[in-house]
DNA sequence: CTACAATCTGTAGTCGCTACAGATACAAGA
DNA sequence: TCTTGTATCTGTAGCGACTACAGATTGTAG
C-alpha cells in the first residue's frame, strides 16, 4: 500500500497542511519521496497519524503526543507506569481546567440573574466588572 | 494623579508589556506622553485598565472586553439587554467547554482505571490511542 | 560623575494549526 | 497540440493574547 498525502488526509481526517506541519516539527518522521518530490505512506503511517489525532482529540499536548508515541514504539515494564504518568498528569489538569470555568460561570450566572430581577437602578454586569 | 506606566501595572496587577500591548491594538486608548516620551496615566486609566483585567480573568476574549467597555462608556436603556447578550454568550461557551473536558476526563479516567485493573496483557492506555 | 532603575520602540517567540502565494507535475478533454 | 483542472510542492504569514527580549534613552541616588 503506497498512498500520497491527499489520501492520508482522507484516511485519517487530518488537514493536508497539518501532516506537513507534524513533518517540519518532528512528530512525524520524513516521510519518502516519490521522484524525489511527492510524499508516500504505508500502513505503518496511517496508524501513527490516527494515533496522534486521537491524543490529541483527548487534548494532549504535541509534546504529551511525541512522548505517547515513544511509549507506545517501545516495549517494557516501564511503559505502563510512564504513559499512567502522562494520563494523571493530564487528566488533574483537566480537572483543574474544569473547576476555573465552573466558577466563572457561577459568577457570570450571578450577575445575569441579578441583572434579570432589575433591581438595581445601573447594570449589574457592567457592575461586576468596574470592581467590588 | 499622575502616574508612570510602572506604577500602573502595580496598580492594576496587569504586566507593563501587557499595558503597552493593549495601547498597540487599540484596546486602552494612546497614552498622553510626558515630554513626547513617557506615558502618564490617570485616575480613570486605572479604572478602565482594572475593568479590563477582570473582564479577561472572567474569560472574556479581548474583543468581548471592547465591546463591554463601550457598553460601560454609554448611557440608555439598550445597555443592558446588549451586556446580557455578551455575558449570555459567553456562559454558553463556558459551560460546552465545560461539557467536552467533563466527557475527556471520563475517557481518560476510564482508561486510566483499566490500566490500574491490570488485566489486559498491553497497556490499555496506549490501546485507547491505537484506535478501536 | 557614575551607577542603576525605569522607560522607550520594535521585533520575535509561544501553541497548534490554517491559509495563502507561487511553482511544478501529470492526466483528460477540445 | 493546447488548455484546463487537480494534486502536490516549498515557504511564509496569520490567528489570540500575550511575553520576552535587544538596544537606546532618560531620570534619580549616592
Amino acid at each position: 500500500m503506497e498512498i500520497a498525502i491527499g489520501e492520508l488526509s482522507r484516511r485519517t481526517e487530518c488537514n493536508i497542511e497539518t501532516i506537513r506541519y507534524y513533518e517540519r516539527i518532528g512528530l512525524l518522521p520524513r516521510a519518502e519521496r516519490q521522484g524525489g518530490r511527492f510524499r508516500r505512506y504505508g500502513a505503518e503511517d496511517v496508524g501513527r497519524l490516527r494515533f496522534v489525532r486521537r491524543a490529541r482529540q483527548l487534548g494532549f499536548s504535541l509534546d504529551d503526543v511525541r512522548a505517547l508515541l515513544k511509549l507506545a514504539a517501545s516495549e517494557g515494564d516501564g511503559v505502563r507506569e510512564e504513559a499512567r504518568g502522562v494520563f494523571s498528569a493530564h487528566v488533574a489538569q483537566i480537572r483543574a481546567k474544569i473547576a476555573d470555568l465552573q466558577s466563572l460561570e457561577r459568577v457570570l450566572t450571578e450577575a445575569i440573574d441579578e441583572c434579570a430581577a432589575g433591581r438595581r437602578p445601573s447594570c449589574p454586569l457592567i457592575e461586576v466588572l468596574s470592581g467590588q
